[in-house]
DNA sequence: ATCAAGTCTGAAACTTGTTCTAGATTAGCG
DNA sequence: CGCTAATCTAGAACAAGTTTCAGACTTGAT
Protein backbone atom coordinates (compact mmCIF):
# COMPACT_ATOMS: atom_id res chain seq x y z
CA UNK A 1 0.00 0.00 0.00
CA UNK A 2 2.95 2.24 -0.75
CA UNK A 3 5.04 2.73 -3.87
CA UNK A 4 4.36 6.17 -5.61
CA UNK A 5 7.08 6.65 -8.80
CA UNK A 6 4.99 7.40 -12.06
CA UNK A 7 5.44 10.81 -12.81
CA UNK A 8 6.20 9.72 -16.22
CA UNK A 9 8.87 6.24 -16.44
CA UNK A 10 12.52 7.14 -17.29
CA UNK A 11 13.47 4.81 -20.13
CA UNK A 12 14.95 1.30 -19.14
CA UNK A 13 18.08 0.18 -20.29
CA UNK A 14 18.24 -2.99 -22.47
CA UNK A 15 18.82 -5.14 -19.48
CA UNK A 16 15.96 -3.55 -17.64
CA UNK A 17 13.64 -4.33 -20.57
CA UNK A 18 15.05 -7.52 -20.54
CA UNK A 19 14.36 -7.92 -16.99
CA UNK A 20 10.89 -6.98 -17.36
CA UNK A 21 9.93 -9.35 -20.09
CA UNK A 22 11.72 -12.27 -18.39
CA UNK A 23 9.14 -11.11 -14.83
CA UNK A 24 6.09 -10.87 -17.00
CA UNK A 25 6.84 -14.33 -19.11
CA UNK A 26 7.79 -15.47 -15.73
CA UNK A 27 4.06 -14.72 -14.67
CA UNK A 28 1.77 -15.49 -17.29
CA UNK A 29 4.11 -19.30 -17.61
CA UNK A 30 2.85 -19.65 -13.69
CA UNK A 31 -0.43 -18.15 -14.05
CA UNK A 32 -1.40 -20.70 -16.88
CA UNK A 33 -0.73 -23.64 -14.61
CA UNK A 34 -2.64 -22.64 -11.24
CA UNK A 35 -4.15 -19.47 -11.56
CA UNK A 36 -4.16 -16.94 -9.33
CA UNK A 37 -2.85 -18.40 -6.64
CA UNK A 38 0.17 -20.49 -8.80
CA UNK A 39 1.61 -16.61 -9.24
CA UNK A 40 3.79 -16.84 -6.23
CA UNK A 41 5.98 -13.93 -5.98
CA UNK A 42 9.13 -15.65 -4.69
CA UNK A 43 8.59 -18.08 -7.42
CA UNK A 44 8.43 -15.17 -10.19
CA UNK A 45 11.21 -13.72 -8.71
CA UNK A 46 13.35 -16.80 -9.39
CA UNK A 47 11.43 -18.17 -12.50
CA UNK A 48 12.65 -14.58 -13.75
CA UNK A 49 15.95 -14.69 -12.29
CA UNK A 50 16.00 -11.37 -10.63
CA UNK A 51 15.87 -11.14 -6.75
CA UNK A 52 12.81 -10.48 -5.12
CA UNK A 53 13.45 -7.04 -4.18
CA UNK A 54 14.41 -6.30 -7.64
CA UNK A 55 10.33 -7.68 -8.61
CA UNK A 56 8.79 -5.41 -5.76
CA UNK A 57 10.64 -2.95 -8.26
CA UNK A 58 9.61 -3.09 -11.40
CA UNK A 59 5.66 -3.87 -10.08
CA UNK A 60 5.23 -3.11 -6.78
CA UNK A 61 2.31 -5.72 -5.85
CA UNK A 62 1.07 -8.79 -6.98
CA UNK A 63 -1.64 -7.21 -8.50
CA UNK A 64 0.36 -4.43 -10.59
CA UNK A 65 2.33 -7.42 -11.56
CA UNK A 66 -1.08 -9.37 -12.83
CA UNK A 67 -2.52 -6.25 -14.31
CA UNK A 68 0.72 -5.18 -16.00
CA UNK A 69 0.15 -9.21 -17.77
CA UNK A 70 -3.43 -8.39 -18.67
CA UNK A 71 -2.30 -4.99 -20.45
CA UNK A 72 0.63 -7.28 -22.12
CA UNK A 73 -2.36 -9.72 -23.21
CA UNK A 74 -4.40 -7.39 -24.59
CA UNK A 75 -1.77 -5.69 -26.62
CA UNK A 76 -1.48 -9.49 -28.50
CA UNK A 77 -5.24 -9.91 -28.75
CA UNK A 78 -5.79 -6.51 -29.89
CA UNK A 79 -3.42 -7.02 -32.79
CA UNK A 80 -4.66 -10.57 -33.54
CA UNK A 81 -8.14 -8.87 -33.93
CA UNK A 82 -6.51 -6.49 -35.96
CA UNK A 83 -5.58 -8.74 -38.57
CA UNK A 84 -9.28 -10.43 -39.42
CA UNK A 85 -11.82 -7.78 -38.64
CA UNK A 86 -15.21 -8.86 -37.25
CA UNK A 87 -17.46 -9.63 -40.06
CA UNK A 88 -21.20 -8.87 -38.95
CA UNK A 89 -23.63 -6.80 -40.92
CA UNK A 90 -25.05 -4.76 -36.97
CA UNK A 91 -22.21 -3.19 -35.39
CA UNK A 92 -24.20 -5.15 -32.23
CA UNK A 93 -22.92 -8.28 -34.20
CA UNK A 94 -19.39 -7.06 -34.52
CA UNK A 95 -19.01 -6.46 -30.97
CA UNK A 96 -20.31 -9.71 -29.71
CA UNK A 97 -18.49 -11.27 -32.61
CA UNK A 98 -15.36 -9.62 -31.11
CA UNK A 99 -16.07 -10.31 -27.81
CA UNK A 100 -16.89 -14.13 -28.20
CA UNK A 101 -13.67 -14.21 -30.10
CA UNK A 102 -11.86 -12.59 -26.76
CA UNK A 103 -13.88 -15.05 -24.69
CA UNK A 104 -12.36 -18.00 -26.64
CA UNK A 105 -9.06 -16.78 -26.41
CA UNK A 106 -9.30 -16.76 -22.72
CA UNK A 107 -10.85 -19.97 -22.72
CA UNK A 108 -7.38 -21.91 -24.02
CA UNK A 109 -5.88 -20.27 -21.29
CA UNK A 110 -8.48 -19.69 -18.13
CA UNK A 111 -6.16 -20.32 -15.22
CA UNK A 112 -3.82 -17.22 -16.80
CA UNK A 113 -7.76 -15.62 -17.29
CA UNK A 114 -8.35 -16.63 -14.04
CA UNK A 115 -5.38 -14.47 -12.67
CA UNK A 116 -5.78 -11.64 -14.19
CA UNK A 117 -9.07 -10.99 -14.17
CA UNK A 118 -9.67 -11.72 -10.32
CA UNK A 119 -6.64 -9.50 -10.14
CA UNK A 120 -8.45 -7.05 -12.23
CA UNK A 121 -11.48 -6.60 -10.42
CA UNK A 122 -9.61 -6.82 -6.73
CA UNK A 123 -6.96 -3.89 -7.33
CA UNK A 124 -7.88 -1.18 -4.96
CA UNK A 125 -7.56 2.69 -5.50
CA UNK A 126 -3.50 2.17 -5.77
CA UNK A 127 -3.49 0.64 -8.92
CA UNK A 128 -6.34 2.75 -10.51
CA UNK A 129 -3.56 4.13 -13.12
CA UNK A 130 -2.92 0.80 -14.57
CA UNK A 131 -6.00 -0.80 -14.44
CA UNK A 132 -7.64 2.49 -16.89
CA UNK A 133 -5.08 1.94 -19.09
CA UNK A 134 -6.25 -2.02 -19.05
CA UNK A 135 -10.00 -0.20 -19.42
CA UNK A 136 -9.17 2.08 -21.91
CA UNK A 137 -7.74 -0.52 -24.31
CA UNK A 138 -10.41 -2.52 -23.91
CA UNK A 139 -12.81 -0.24 -24.99
CA UNK A 140 -10.46 0.81 -27.77
CA UNK A 141 -11.22 -2.94 -28.40
CA UNK A 142 -15.00 -2.20 -28.63
CA UNK A 143 -14.99 1.11 -30.20
CA UNK A 144 -13.13 -0.47 -33.09
CA UNK A 145 -15.85 -2.81 -33.62
CA UNK A 146 -18.35 -1.02 -33.28
CA UNK A 147 -17.24 1.60 -36.38
CA UNK A 148 -18.44 4.16 -35.08
CA UNK A 149 -15.63 7.59 -35.49
CA UNK A 150 -17.26 9.80 -32.80
CA UNK A 151 -19.34 8.31 -30.26
CA UNK A 152 -22.10 10.58 -28.33
CA UNK A 153 -21.48 10.05 -25.21
CA UNK A 154 -24.61 7.86 -24.80
CA UNK A 155 -22.63 5.35 -27.17
CA UNK A 156 -19.69 5.27 -24.23
CA UNK A 157 -21.83 4.57 -21.92
CA UNK A 158 -23.02 2.01 -23.97
CA UNK A 159 -19.35 1.04 -24.15
CA UNK A 160 -18.97 1.03 -20.69
CA UNK A 161 -22.48 -1.07 -19.59
CA UNK A 162 -20.90 -3.38 -22.53
CA UNK A 163 -17.26 -4.05 -20.59
CA UNK A 164 -19.25 -4.08 -17.29
CA UNK A 165 -21.07 -6.95 -18.64
CA UNK A 166 -18.08 -8.21 -20.21
CA UNK A 167 -15.96 -8.21 -17.08
CA UNK A 168 -18.49 -9.54 -14.60
CA UNK A 169 -19.62 -12.49 -16.80
CA UNK A 170 -15.80 -13.71 -17.07
CA UNK A 171 -16.01 -13.91 -13.65
CA UNK A 172 -18.98 -15.71 -13.27
CA UNK A 173 -17.96 -17.82 -15.39
CA UNK A 174 -13.95 -18.57 -13.71
CA UNK A 175 -15.57 -19.22 -10.58
CA UNK A 176 -17.93 -21.48 -12.06
CA UNK A 177 -21.32 -19.96 -11.45
CA UNK A 178 -22.05 -19.72 -15.39
CA UNK A 179 -21.50 -21.86 -18.09
CA UNK A 180 -20.04 -20.72 -21.70
CA UNK A 181 -23.18 -20.64 -23.28
CA UNK A 182 -24.59 -18.33 -20.51
CA UNK A 183 -22.10 -15.77 -21.25
CA UNK A 184 -22.55 -15.85 -24.90
CA UNK A 185 -26.05 -15.13 -24.47
CA UNK A 186 -24.79 -12.32 -21.64
CA UNK A 187 -22.79 -10.38 -24.44
CA UNK A 188 -25.33 -10.81 -27.11
CA UNK A 189 -28.13 -9.29 -24.82
CA UNK A 190 -26.16 -6.59 -23.59
CA UNK A 191 -25.00 -5.71 -27.97
CA UNK A 192 -28.27 -5.24 -28.53
CA UNK A 193 -27.86 -1.64 -26.73
CA UNK A 194 -25.74 -0.39 -29.53
CA UNK A 195 -27.87 -0.40 -32.28
CA UNK A 196 -30.21 1.19 -30.23
CA UNK A 197 -31.31 4.73 -31.34
CA UNK A 198 -29.94 8.23 -29.38
CA UNK A 199 -32.34 9.55 -27.77
CA UNK A 200 -33.10 13.05 -28.81
CA UNK A 201 -32.06 14.63 -25.57
CA UNK A 202 -31.49 13.27 -22.19
CA UNK A 203 -29.26 15.37 -19.56
CA UNK A 204 -28.35 12.63 -17.95
CA UNK A 205 -26.54 11.59 -20.49
CA UNK A 206 -23.56 14.01 -20.82
CA UNK A 207 -23.41 14.67 -16.92
CA UNK A 208 -19.48 13.35 -16.48
CA UNK A 209 -18.47 12.91 -19.95
CA UNK A 210 -15.58 10.46 -19.57
CA UNK A 211 -12.39 10.19 -18.35
CA UNK A 212 -11.28 8.33 -14.51
CA UNK A 213 -11.80 10.43 -11.66
CA UNK A 214 -8.95 9.35 -10.09
CA UNK A 215 -7.76 11.35 -7.17
CA UNK A 216 -4.58 13.05 -6.53
CA UNK B 1 -8.73 -23.88 0.18
CA UNK B 2 -10.61 -26.73 2.14
CA UNK B 3 -14.12 -27.01 4.38
CA UNK B 4 -17.07 -29.06 3.32
CA UNK B 5 -19.47 -28.73 5.54
CA UNK B 6 -22.73 -27.47 3.98
CA UNK B 7 -25.42 -30.45 3.46
CA UNK B 8 -28.13 -28.82 5.07
CA UNK B 9 -27.08 -26.48 8.73
CA UNK B 10 -27.21 -28.32 11.43
CA UNK B 11 -29.73 -26.08 13.94
CA UNK B 12 -27.71 -23.49 15.95
CA UNK B 13 -28.27 -23.60 19.78
CA UNK B 14 -28.95 -20.15 21.32
CA UNK B 15 -25.23 -19.52 22.41
CA UNK B 16 -23.90 -20.27 18.96
CA UNK B 17 -26.44 -18.32 16.98
CA UNK B 18 -25.16 -15.21 19.47
CA UNK B 19 -21.71 -16.05 18.53
CA UNK B 20 -22.79 -15.69 15.02
CA UNK B 21 -24.17 -12.49 15.16
CA UNK B 22 -21.49 -11.28 17.56
CA UNK B 23 -19.03 -12.08 14.33
CA UNK B 24 -21.16 -10.51 11.51
CA UNK B 25 -21.45 -7.40 14.00
CA UNK B 26 -17.80 -7.25 14.29
CA UNK B 27 -17.06 -7.80 10.82
CA UNK B 28 -19.51 -4.78 9.54
CA UNK B 29 -17.83 -2.59 12.16
CA UNK B 30 -14.38 -3.15 11.04
CA UNK B 31 -15.60 -3.29 8.06
CA UNK B 32 -17.26 0.27 7.88
CA UNK B 33 -13.93 1.74 9.22
CA UNK B 34 -11.01 0.87 6.82
CA UNK B 35 -13.03 -1.42 4.09
CA UNK B 36 -11.81 -5.20 2.76
CA UNK B 37 -7.92 -4.65 4.61
CA UNK B 38 -9.59 -3.09 7.91
CA UNK B 39 -11.43 -6.75 8.52
CA UNK B 40 -8.51 -8.83 10.26
CA UNK B 41 -9.41 -12.18 11.35
CA UNK B 42 -7.49 -11.86 14.48
CA UNK B 43 -9.32 -8.33 14.88
CA UNK B 44 -12.75 -9.99 13.93
CA UNK B 45 -12.58 -12.70 17.30
CA UNK B 46 -11.52 -10.28 18.97
CA UNK B 47 -14.14 -8.04 18.70
CA UNK B 48 -16.71 -10.68 18.56
CA UNK B 49 -14.62 -12.42 21.55
CA UNK B 50 -14.28 -15.90 20.00
CA UNK B 51 -11.12 -17.72 19.83
CA UNK B 52 -10.05 -17.60 15.80
CA UNK B 53 -10.62 -21.12 15.62
CA UNK B 54 -14.07 -20.51 16.34
CA UNK B 55 -14.30 -18.20 13.69
CA UNK B 56 -12.99 -19.77 11.65
CA UNK B 57 -15.61 -22.90 12.06
CA UNK B 58 -17.92 -20.52 11.44
CA UNK B 59 -16.70 -18.85 8.66
CA UNK B 60 -14.59 -20.82 6.50
CA UNK B 61 -12.28 -18.19 4.67
CA UNK B 62 -12.65 -14.03 5.12
CA UNK B 63 -14.22 -14.11 1.52
CA UNK B 64 -16.74 -16.40 3.34
CA UNK B 65 -17.26 -13.77 6.36
CA UNK B 66 -17.42 -10.85 4.37
CA UNK B 67 -20.09 -12.74 1.57
CA UNK B 68 -22.29 -14.03 4.54
CA UNK B 69 -21.95 -10.00 5.72
CA UNK B 70 -23.05 -9.50 1.84
CA UNK B 71 -26.04 -11.58 2.79
CA UNK B 72 -26.92 -10.32 5.70
CA UNK B 73 -26.83 -6.50 4.66
CA UNK B 74 -28.81 -7.72 1.55
CA UNK B 75 -31.61 -8.60 3.76
CA UNK B 76 -31.74 -5.62 5.63
CA UNK B 77 -31.99 -3.75 2.14
CA UNK B 78 -34.71 -6.11 0.72
CA UNK B 79 -36.67 -5.57 3.34
CA UNK B 80 -36.21 -1.49 3.42
CA UNK B 81 -37.16 -1.67 -0.22
CA UNK B 82 -40.08 -3.44 -0.12
CA UNK B 83 -41.70 -1.13 2.26
CA UNK B 84 -41.30 1.97 0.23
CA UNK B 85 -41.94 0.33 -3.88
CA UNK B 86 -40.64 2.20 -6.44
CA UNK B 87 -43.11 4.46 -7.86
CA UNK B 88 -41.38 4.60 -12.11
CA UNK B 89 -44.44 3.98 -14.35
CA UNK B 90 -41.42 1.46 -16.84
CA UNK B 91 -39.93 -1.51 -15.52
CA UNK B 92 -36.96 0.03 -16.32
CA UNK B 93 -37.57 3.17 -14.40
CA UNK B 94 -38.36 1.14 -11.67
CA UNK B 95 -35.35 -0.82 -11.82
CA UNK B 96 -33.22 2.12 -12.18
CA UNK B 97 -34.95 3.68 -9.01
CA UNK B 98 -34.24 1.04 -7.03
CA UNK B 99 -30.65 0.10 -7.51
CA UNK B 100 -29.68 3.62 -7.14
CA UNK B 101 -31.69 3.46 -3.99
CA UNK B 102 -29.48 0.53 -3.07
CA UNK B 103 -26.45 2.06 -4.44
CA UNK B 104 -26.94 5.29 -1.95
CA UNK B 105 -27.30 3.01 0.71
CA UNK B 106 -24.19 2.21 -0.25
CA UNK B 107 -22.61 5.14 -0.50
CA UNK B 108 -23.27 5.92 3.54
CA UNK B 109 -20.72 3.36 4.17
CA UNK B 110 -18.45 3.02 1.37
CA UNK B 111 -16.22 1.09 3.38
CA UNK B 112 -18.44 -1.71 3.85
CA UNK B 113 -19.51 -2.03 0.08
CA UNK B 114 -16.32 -2.02 -0.68
CA UNK B 115 -15.15 -4.78 1.88
CA UNK B 116 -18.21 -6.39 0.74
CA UNK B 117 -17.81 -6.16 -3.26
CA UNK B 118 -14.56 -6.74 -3.52
CA UNK B 119 -15.18 -9.59 -1.61
CA UNK B 120 -17.60 -11.22 -3.82
CA UNK B 121 -15.42 -10.39 -7.17
CA UNK B 122 -12.93 -11.84 -6.01
CA UNK B 123 -14.87 -15.14 -4.28
CA UNK B 124 -13.39 -18.65 -6.42
CA UNK B 125 -15.02 -21.64 -6.87
CA UNK B 126 -14.89 -22.63 -3.29
CA UNK B 127 -17.18 -19.76 -2.34
CA UNK B 128 -19.63 -20.42 -5.38
CA UNK B 129 -22.82 -21.56 -3.36
CA UNK B 130 -22.52 -18.72 -1.07
CA UNK B 131 -22.35 -16.36 -3.59
CA UNK B 132 -24.59 -17.36 -5.83
CA UNK B 133 -26.96 -17.12 -2.52
CA UNK B 134 -26.27 -13.43 -3.19
CA UNK B 135 -26.68 -13.24 -6.45
CA UNK B 136 -30.25 -15.02 -6.59
CA UNK B 137 -31.18 -12.02 -3.43
CA UNK B 138 -30.11 -9.37 -6.12
CA UNK B 139 -31.94 -11.09 -8.84
CA UNK B 140 -35.03 -11.72 -6.68
CA UNK B 141 -34.92 -7.65 -5.79
CA UNK B 142 -34.36 -6.68 -9.37
CA UNK B 143 -37.69 -9.05 -10.72
CA UNK B 144 -39.47 -7.26 -7.72
CA UNK B 145 -38.91 -3.78 -9.35
CA UNK B 146 -39.70 -5.13 -13.06
CA UNK B 147 -43.17 -6.03 -11.58
CA UNK B 148 -42.40 -9.38 -13.85
CA UNK B 149 -44.48 -12.45 -12.62
CA UNK B 150 -42.91 -14.95 -15.16
CA UNK B 151 -40.25 -13.48 -17.12
CA UNK B 152 -39.26 -14.90 -20.26
CA UNK B 153 -35.69 -16.84 -20.76
CA UNK B 154 -34.83 -13.39 -22.58
CA UNK B 155 -36.04 -10.97 -20.14
CA UNK B 156 -33.35 -12.96 -17.15
CA UNK B 157 -30.49 -12.41 -19.12
CA UNK B 158 -31.13 -9.20 -19.19
CA UNK B 159 -31.48 -9.08 -15.48
CA UNK B 160 -28.16 -10.94 -15.51
CA UNK B 161 -26.43 -8.18 -17.40
CA UNK B 162 -27.89 -5.63 -15.36
CA UNK B 163 -26.47 -7.48 -12.68
CA UNK B 164 -23.46 -7.86 -13.71
CA UNK B 165 -23.33 -3.63 -14.82
CA UNK B 166 -24.42 -3.03 -11.36
CA UNK B 167 -21.35 -5.16 -9.82
CA UNK B 168 -18.81 -4.23 -12.31
CA UNK B 169 -19.97 -0.51 -12.07
CA UNK B 170 -19.84 -0.46 -8.12
CA UNK B 171 -16.10 -1.55 -8.42
CA UNK B 172 -15.13 1.24 -10.54
CA UNK B 173 -17.17 3.71 -8.23
CA UNK B 174 -14.90 1.80 -5.45
CA UNK B 175 -12.09 2.58 -7.03
CA UNK B 176 -11.95 5.82 -8.00
CA UNK B 177 -12.36 5.46 -11.82
CA UNK B 178 -16.22 6.67 -12.00
CA UNK B 179 -18.19 8.99 -10.69
CA UNK B 180 -21.35 8.75 -9.27
CA UNK B 181 -22.87 10.09 -11.93
CA UNK B 182 -20.84 7.70 -13.91
CA UNK B 183 -22.51 4.75 -12.23
CA UNK B 184 -26.16 6.50 -12.58
CA UNK B 185 -25.84 6.69 -16.39
CA UNK B 186 -24.49 3.53 -16.82
CA UNK B 187 -27.36 1.82 -14.54
CA UNK B 188 -29.84 4.09 -16.44
CA UNK B 189 -28.29 2.81 -20.02
CA UNK B 190 -28.81 -1.35 -19.05
CA UNK B 191 -31.94 -1.23 -17.63
CA UNK B 192 -33.15 0.48 -21.23
CA UNK B 193 -32.43 -3.25 -22.29
CA UNK B 194 -35.82 -3.92 -20.31
CA UNK B 195 -38.08 -2.07 -22.38
CA UNK B 196 -36.88 -3.97 -25.62
CA UNK B 197 -39.83 -6.38 -26.83
CA UNK B 198 -38.59 -9.56 -26.95
CA UNK B 199 -37.45 -10.60 -30.30
CA UNK B 200 -40.42 -13.80 -30.99
CA UNK B 201 -37.64 -16.48 -31.79
CA UNK B 202 -33.82 -16.85 -31.01
CA UNK B 203 -32.67 -19.76 -30.19
CA UNK B 204 -29.70 -18.59 -28.53
CA UNK B 205 -31.82 -17.21 -25.92
CA UNK B 206 -32.45 -20.42 -23.72
CA UNK B 207 -29.44 -21.78 -23.91
CA UNK B 208 -29.18 -23.35 -20.43
CA UNK B 209 -32.06 -21.70 -18.75
CA UNK B 210 -30.64 -21.00 -15.72
CA UNK B 211 -29.21 -22.07 -12.32
CA UNK B 212 -25.79 -22.21 -11.80
CA UNK B 213 -23.22 -25.34 -13.20
CA UNK B 214 -21.58 -25.68 -9.92
CA UNK B 215 -19.52 -28.71 -10.56
CA UNK B 216 -19.47 -31.17 -7.33
C1' DA C 1 39.85 5.41 -15.30
C1' DT C 2 37.29 7.02 -11.39
C1' DC C 3 33.76 8.53 -8.58
C1' DA C 4 28.84 9.08 -7.21
C1' DA C 5 24.31 7.66 -7.74
C1' DG C 6 21.41 4.46 -8.71
C1' DT C 7 20.30 -0.59 -9.19
C1' DC C 8 20.47 -5.47 -8.07
C1' DT C 9 21.17 -9.40 -4.92
C1' DG C 10 20.49 -12.48 -1.00
C1' DA C 11 18.66 -13.02 3.16
C1' DA C 12 16.09 -11.95 7.10
C1' DA C 13 12.09 -9.88 9.18
C1' DC C 14 7.37 -8.54 9.44
C1' DT C 15 2.19 -9.01 8.51
C1' DT C 16 -1.96 -11.28 8.06
C1' DG C 17 -4.72 -15.31 6.43
C1' DT C 18 -4.95 -20.05 7.66
C1' DT C 19 -4.03 -24.47 10.12
C1' DC C 20 -3.02 -27.24 14.09
C1' DT C 21 -2.83 -28.86 18.96
C1' DA C 22 -3.80 -29.67 23.75
C1' DG C 23 -6.64 -28.81 27.20
C1' DA C 24 -11.15 -26.66 29.17
C1' DT C 25 -16.28 -26.24 28.47
C1' DT C 26 -20.70 -27.42 27.01
C1' DA C 27 -24.61 -30.20 25.33
C1' DG C 28 -27.21 -34.19 25.04
C1' DC C 29 -28.31 -38.55 27.17
C1' DG C 30 -28.79 -42.55 30.04
C1' DC D 1 -25.33 -37.24 38.36
C1' DG D 2 -21.71 -38.99 35.14
C1' DC D 3 -20.26 -40.06 30.53
C1' DT D 4 -19.13 -38.99 25.71
C1' DA D 5 -18.90 -36.36 21.73
C1' DA D 6 -18.82 -32.02 20.06
C1' DT D 7 -17.44 -27.38 20.63
C1' DC D 8 -14.60 -23.62 22.33
C1' DT D 9 -10.21 -21.40 23.84
C1' DA D 10 -5.42 -19.90 23.86
C1' DG D 11 -1.63 -20.01 21.58
C1' DA D 12 1.91 -21.77 18.48
C1' DA D 13 3.05 -22.66 13.86
C1' DC D 14 2.91 -22.16 8.89
C1' DA D 15 2.33 -19.76 4.18
C1' DA D 16 2.74 -16.11 1.11
C1' DG D 17 2.71 -10.99 0.28
C1' DT D 18 5.57 -7.19 1.50
C1' DT D 19 9.47 -4.52 3.57
C1' DT D 20 14.11 -3.80 4.85
C1' DC D 21 19.11 -3.83 4.75
C1' DA D 22 23.99 -4.46 3.85
C1' DG D 23 26.91 -5.22 0.37
C1' DA D 24 28.04 -6.07 -4.76
C1' DC D 25 27.37 -4.44 -9.38
C1' DT D 26 26.17 -0.93 -13.33
C1' DT D 27 25.81 3.25 -15.34
C1' DG D 28 26.77 7.87 -16.61
C1' DA D 29 29.48 11.83 -16.22
C1' DT D 30 33.68 13.78 -15.64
Amino acid sequence: MTAEVRPASPPLTERQEARRRRILHATAELACRGGFDAVQMREVAEAAEVALGTLYRYFPSKIHLLVATMQDQLDHLHATLRKRPPSGAAASERVAETLMRAFRALQREPNLADAMVRALTFADRGVSREVDTVSRRTTAIILDATGLEHPTPRQLSVVRVIEHTWHSALITWLSGRASIAQVKVDIETVCRLIDLPDPAADPAADAEPAGPAVPA
